[in-house]
DNA sequence: CTTGAAATTGACTGATTGGTAAAGTATTTT
DNA sequence: AAAATACTTTACCAATCAGTCAATTTCAAG
């Protein structure tokens, strides 16, 4: 019934574009509806507020980079190799924004999680889900690993804790500096934290 | 001659404060007025901006953060027992912020740095530039572990890199839970990344 | 005690903030 | 064709934003 569009779609990706480069304070409703190409109003015809359409925006980032996730982890797949995978993907991704935008961007859901996270219990309920759902790809690499005898038996859930906060803490200094190559050391980085015993594969 | 005040050193601490719980763009400059007891006129009597004053006010905390960091990575302590000491710090200092103010908030250069990395490169520099010397003590307790024999030889300057990495990684994803026991995990989880070969000491 | 410099105030600016309301336009269903 | 619905636009709001400035108060040095 009524009329369709595209708008609400274009909001939310012209939103994650823009808080995912900039901020989230730093980036306006005014600006956001500037580059969906739509009218304020047609902004809180979709959204009742900034807050819920950044939530939203997490979320349906979330929806679209999970097939990639599943597909990079798959369980067919070796799991350091699965790491390896990944990590030069995230390496790819950010030097090509680089190269786009001029800028190393990040994560989006632990940049916009630190910036909120005293301010908007909303946004930040969304942003653990997410992070809590990414922490899985890892925590099942880890398992498979030490199940194939690749690293030794630990309490494989920190160690995969341990290495999304290894892995993030290169991401975000990564932006901070400006610098995607200092993503090439992940793979290597990685084996160092879980101790990598075997160099078979 | 004339007057003198602390009127500077009171906005320095009252931006501090609350940017580090906040965030840059969600506290104005009312609100730094305010919290520090002046008026708009003394501030920009002080500082030519916000962001100057931001910048500023992050050197104002490594000046008066140094003197810890100088004593607990004292060459005369054991490395490891060194970043033991320090994590543990770091944990009560994040639990008693939690108590006092109901918030973890993290490590004010990485939360800062994310949030202007493509904004403001006036406090960016700022930022860098304390996060390179911040780096220097991991390097040299890494570096006096592999002396010690405590670790296997590495390119130690990258397993410091890796070690930073992960404690922020770790204090980013505090702050996001609002959960100061993630840092508990802190002293074993360096152990593990540098792979602590012997139990002595 | 005077003088001059430093600190402080309060009132102000123009731009931008997130958000609202109502009227208008397009499109599907009946 | 009519009516119901969904989308869009325009104009608007009060609040807040960073920043300015001239007048005033305070105090230390001469």
């Amino acid at each position: 019934m009524g009329r369709v569009s595209d708008a609400r779609e274009r909001i939310l990706a012209a939103a994650l574009e823009l808080i995912w480069e900039q901020s989230y304070h730093s980036v306006g409703v005014d600006a956001i509806c500037k580059r969906a190409g739509v009218r304020k109003g047609t902004f809180y015809h979709f959204f009742p507020s900034k807050a819920y359409l950044s939530a939203a925006a997490i979320h349906q980032h979330w929806q679209e980079y999970k097939p990639l996730l599943d597909s990079i982890f798959s369980p067919t797949v070796a799991p350091l190799a699965r790491l390896d995978a990944y990590f030069n993907k995230v390496y790819e991704f950010q030097s090509e924004r680089k190269h786009l935008s001029g800028f190393v961007c990040g994560c989006p859901y632990f940049d916009l999680g630190i910036e909120v996270a005293t301010l908007d219990k909303e946004i930040l309920v969304q942003v653990r889900c997410v992070i809590d759902l990414y922490f899985r790809y890892f925590a099942s690499a880890v398992r498979d690993a030490v199940a194939q005898e690749v690293i030794a038996a630990t309490d494989t859930d920190t160690s995969a804790r341990r290495l999304l906060h290894y892995f993030e803490g290169t991401l975000m200094n990564a932006r901070i500096h400006n610098d995607p190559e200092l993503l090439r050391d992940l793979p290597e980085g990685a084996r160092q934290l879980l101790g990598v015993t075997s160099v078979n594969r």
